[in-house]
RNA sequence: CGGGAUGUAGCUUAGUCCGGUUAAAGUGCUCGUCUGGGGGGCGAGAGAGCGGAGGUUCGAAUCCUCUCAUCCCGACCA
């Protein structure tokens, strides 16, 4: 008996929600806005990390660890920043608690203010800059190059798992450089990090481009970054990467004497991406079924279920999934026998496609004696009876395949969903009829882009960094465009 | 912060309009048993006093007042 969830056709969101509560990631915490992250959906942000970490590292970066307070007076060191993030900030005021004394509970103690208030670290770049102040002096202390792995605060209206919570684990990396090329070259470097790791292991494909004035980073010169389709056809920033100029030195008077002794300011990057990595991976591949994941970040790639009548089937049938895990697990296959006897085999097969495990294996009698095993997909659903000798091969390369078709199929879907469009107002009929991306001719001014965010609902994602040269009219004024922009409502 | 809605068992909900036995069901949980190739069948059992506070009444999950919380739609955002 199948139980019934919300599909993705009936209702997106309750799907998606649903969704992460049944493959068992997360869940609502008492603390508004924010999320309990549970074992198998942490094991998830795990993979997706340790990958991450492994290539910042590759690129020469080392981890640090900054404060998660940031003394009020630095956020507002830097105009755009502060003005960027001002409405979002949680402020700590007070360092100690009382009895109160109607026995009611704990106050807090009046006398305990704060004499210059903390701020719950949105993101680092003041705390961060205001050590570099003191690391820098030389052009041979240059480049800085550092990753945190971090927890922030912004204290959003509205908050949906794993995509907006008050509360978010994330990586920031801020560079500091002697040039402008250099940090130019940083912020597109590690966009391209971003793309390389969103396609190969998330096998989600990605945009990269550059954000237009209106839709950058409170603080830079450029914001680079990677926007993914959704199955809706919404688009989600998957990443960013920044290019600070001299901003943040500026602020905080980083200054260094280059070879000739000659003093300028620093220049800075930061990047970044969060745990919304996880809805993008949640909304990129799975069905109505529940959670797919792809094979490079499944915490468990493949599992195995008995199917017996006595302990001696049972027993039978044990010792050819050991020999088969131990196979498995010298490949470096992750593999859990699941031979607990208080669930059936159909309700294990449920929960193991609700929770996305890219390869099921299950071994009844009836292949035991043929020298058989079933092997089943998640990504397409499907199932066949294989020979149990060299089994272990068979999975190896379809764990790959697994892995590729999820690709090829979202790229795919976003290929069918992104549509060329030349006029207002087959760009507003096709965005409520079809949804996902267009690609446009923009006049450049913030006041068209907002003309049409307004109107549509529908903002620039990104000026794609590979877009054709192609020179038009924009779509809304008529005036002269240097090429299309991609237009498309996003999360 | 504006507009709308909802709080009843771990979860999903019925009951509320029109007050009246011991607050109901599904699912989950416990025990037993038959089972076992797609979320099992049968039997037994534990579990809530109805978001909170106050009020009306002989009597409140149901009516009134206040309060808290959550969800949806807007404004804001990775």
């Amino acid at each position: 008996m199948a139980q019934k969830y919300t599909t993705r056709e009936q209702d997106y969101s309750k799907w998606y929600n649903e969704l992460v509560g049944r493959a068992d990631l997360a869940e609502h915490s008492d603390v508004k806005g924010c999320m309990v992250i549970k074992p198998y959906g942490f094991a998830i942000w795990e993979n997706i990390k340790d990958e991450l970490d492994k290539r910042f590292k590759e690129t020469g970066h080392s981890n640090a660890y900054f404060p998660l307070f940031i003394p009020k007076s630095y956020l507002s060191k830097e105009a755009s920043h502060v003005e960027g993030f001002a409405k979002e900030c949680a402020v700590v005021t007070h360092y100690r608690l009382k009895n109160a004394e109607d026995g009611s509970g704990v106050v807090v103690d009046p006398t305990a203010k704060l004499e210059e208030e903390l701020i719950v670290r949105p993101t680092s770049e003041t705390i961060i800059w205001n050590s570099y102040k003191n690391w820098i002096q030389s052009y041979r202390d240059l480049p800085i190059l550092i990753n945190q792995w971090a927890n922030v605060v912004r204290w959003e209206m509205r908050t949906r798992l794993f995509l907006r919570t008050t509360e978010f684990l994330w990586q920031e990396g801020h560079t500091a450089h002697a040039t402008r090329d250099e940090a130019v070259e940083e912020a597109e470097k590690m966009n391209q990090v971003y793309a390389d790791f969103a396609e190969q292991y998330m096998a989600m494909p990605v945009i990269q481009g550059l954000k237009t004035e209106s839709e950058r980073f409170a603080g830079a010169d450029e914001t680079y970054c990677i926007e993914a389709m959704m199955q809706d056809g919404k688009a989600l920033q998957a990443g960013t990467s920044h290019f600070l100029g001299q901003n943040f030195a500026k602020a905080f008077d980083v200054q260094f004497s280059d070879k000739e002794g000659k003093r300028d300011f620093v220049w800075a990057t930061s990047w970044g991406v969060s745990t919304r990595l996880m809805g993008a991976l949640i909304m990129t591949h799975s069905d109505d079924e529940g959670l797919v994941l792809p094979p490079k970040l499944a915490p468990i790639q493949v599992v195995a279920v008995p199917i017996y009548k006595s302990q001696e089937d049972l027993d039978k049938i044990s010792e050819r999934f050991n020999e088969l895990g131990a196979k498995l697990k010298a490949k470096g296959i992750s593999f859990k026998y699941d031979d607990d006897d208080n669930r059936r085999p159909g309700w294990k097969f449920a929960e193991y496609e609700s929770k996305g495990i890219p390869v099921r294996l299950a071994m009844g009698m009836r292949d035991f004696e043929g020298g058989n095993i079933e092997v089943a997909r998640r990504d397409e659903k499907t199932k066949e009876v294989v020979s149990f000798d060299g089994v272990d091969a068979y999975i190896e390369n379809l764990l790959e395949e697994i892995q590729l078709n999820l690709l090829n199929k979202a790229k795919a879907y976003r290929e069918e969903r992104t549509h060329k469009v030349d006029s207002y107002d087959d760009f507003k009929v096709q965005l409520e009829e079809k949804g996902g991306f267009f690609l446009a001719h923009w006049d450049g001014t913030a006041e068209t882009e907002e003309k049409i965010k307004q109107e549509t609902k529908a903002t620039i994602r990104c000026i794609p960094a590979d877009r054709e040269e192609e020179t038009g009219t924009c779509m809304v004024t008529g005036k002269p465009s240097a090429g299309r922009v991609i237009f498309a409502k996003a999360y």
